[in-house]
DNA sequence: TCGCTTCATCGTAGAACTACGATAGACTGC
DNA sequence: GCAGTCTATCGTAGTTCTACGATGAAGCGA
């Protein structure tokens, strides 16, 4: 194992719980947020990147391009889209940064597309 | 009124209710589809489409047109991205053309986000 | 048939996305 | 301090998206 994996998960990096803003779901910036959120969503990586977030709870940058057929640039960019988008979060860590979901803005677009 | 539309909502243009295809919501394929829906909702004027065929059953292409602030070629194009996701149909009715949602889709779409 | 309406498609220009390599900044460990 | 690791950012090329006007095809009514 080329990095500290273990012991970043053991004690992992997303310590505020969730401050679960809930807006309207109808109207012209709903619509502009449940595009904004679905076009983070737009792309296989970012998706891939979500899930592999999911079932890690947090994930060093290494691990996610380690995981990913793409250049680490790349993935650099597609984790800063969805940080744009608030569906990420990251924490750097020493040299490293841990990234993980932020499932209020998860749960918002789950919120949002129900209303469809 | 310009159009005829209160004849054609009165009979609707949508018969089929819905095949209700469900597939794997986890592996590569399904992150696949989850991205094509979003990037297909990756717009404020697509979700704008949506809501107002939601809120209207079926909806002739020249009211939607006239309620977003887009040019018709413009409109026609997303209505084309749109369908080409497969999220709404189109109905030819003689001169017009008859667009509403497809429940599956949206419901797949759902699911699919559900698994995040 | 002729004119009108309706909508899809074409062509185009500008913006944005996607991917990569190269580079720079920040941190750790020696 | 120095070397090495890790990650963000820059620069770039090719592709795709977005918007518009212009055009064309199809159908309805007079």
């Amino acid at each position: 194992m080329k990095r500290g994996a273990a012991a970043v998960d053991a004690k992992g990096c997303c310590p505020p719980p969730a401050p679960a803003r809930r807006g309207a779901v109808r109207g012209p910036s709903a619509d502009a947020e449940l595009a904004r959120l679905s076009k983070a969503l737009g792309h296989p990586a970012r998706v891939a990147i979500v899930r592999l977030l999911l079932s890690r709870a947090s994930c060093v940058c290494g691990e996610i391009v380690d995981q990913l057929p793409l250049a680490q640039s790349t993935v650099s960019q597609h984790l800063a889209a969805l940080k744009r988008a608030g569906l990420i979060r990251g924490e750097i860590d020493g040299p490293r940064t841990c990234y993980c979901l932020e499932p209020a803005a998860l749960a918002r677009f789950k919120q949002l597309l129900a209303s469809l």
